[in-house]
DNA sequence: AGCCAGGGTCTGC
DNA sequence: GCAGACCATGGC
């Protein structure tokens, strides 16, 4: 577990985590593995997990959630930080590979969020060939006109589900912009609400069949499968290869990815997609 | 202005 | 099986 104690915020309500290890905040929520967080200062970002409207500020080793309960804590905020695993134990695994060390070494504090299966698949449905600032934008715009309204600190929507959106029509999504993916949305939606593509069944099945399971959803191909996968899922296994990774891997793996990382291979892909999007 | 973006589909060899 | 055009939009 990387935090050693969890308690009642001092200043009213939240609670505070302390004894942080392997945690950026900044690096978490801005290395463009989820969409639903704004940065308001460094340290500082508001954004909506399971319909939880809430602010989340690292201060050196320790962090607040502002307006979260313990109870809150444990049944939301400990799993989508990924807080049960040891980082620093993944960090040594992966710096037995050379260009992997490099990568962790730029980021220590980088970690793989635990999304919504749902929300993690419709994301990166819509974040094909496109930009991440974009892509914030017409999700932003996709759960204020279809989610409902989150609990929480501030207005803030929900991501819509499933059903909510299998009965719209692509007219209905024209005010998102967001192209061609409208229509990839809608059957993701549909398949997934009729129970077509069954996603309470994707953890009971291998990477191959998982992956097979969710392109049979017109949009999605090997790299939205892997992020869903990865981001929604916790398929530490699954490896996004996107133009970035691309790059690293013509850089540094001319000969394919390190194999005996294979389990991991999924966290290690988050560490080196920072590292040469960022590098100076 | 023009290239690019956390890709996938469809067509034609 | 694999390359190439095409897709809709806007950030830079």
């Amino acid at each position: 577990m990387d935090y050693t104690s969890v308690s009642n915020a001092k200043d009213g309500a939240g609670v505070e985590l302390a004894g942080l290890k392997s945690f950026c905040l900044d690096d978490i929520l801005g290395c463009g593995q989820c969409f639903r967080w704004d940065m308001l200062a460094p340290g500082r970002w508001r954004g909506v997990a399971r319909g939880i409207a809430r602010e989340v500020e690292q201060r050196g080793d320790s962090l607040i959630i502002h307006g979260a309960s313990l109870q809150e804590f444990g049944d939301i905020w400990h799993n989508y930080f990924d807080l049960g695993r040891d980082y620093g134990e993944i960090r040594r695994l992966l710096c037995g590979d050379a260009a992997m060390r490099r990568a962790v070494e730029y980021t220590p504090g980088m970690r793989v969020l635990r999304q919504e299966p749902w929300e993690a698949l419709c994301s990166f449905i819509i974040s094909q060939n496109n930009n991440i600032k974009r892509i914030k934008g017409i999700v932003a715009r996709l759960c204020k006109s279809f989610g409902q309204r989150a609990e929480g600190d501030f207005e803030a929507w929900a991501f819509p589900g499933p059903g909510a959106l299998a009965s719209l029509t692509e007219e209905d999504l024209a005010p998102l912009r967001c192209g061609f993916r409208a229509g990839y949305i809608l059957d993701a939606a549909r398949q997934v609400s009729s129970g077509a593509v069954r996603l309470s069944g994707i953890d009971a099945l291998d990477a191959e069949a998982a992956t097979a399971e969710l392109q049979k959803i017109r949009g999605v191909g090997p790299k939205v499968a892997a992020c869903a996968l990865l981001y929604g899922f916790g398929r530490a296994d699954a490896v996004p290869v996107d133009v970035w990774m691309r790059r690293a891997l013509a850089e540094f793996y001319p000969g394919g990815m390190p194999k005996e990382l294979g389990d991991i291979l999924g966290l290690g892909q988050q560490y080196m997609f920072h590292y040469i999007r960022n590098r100076p």
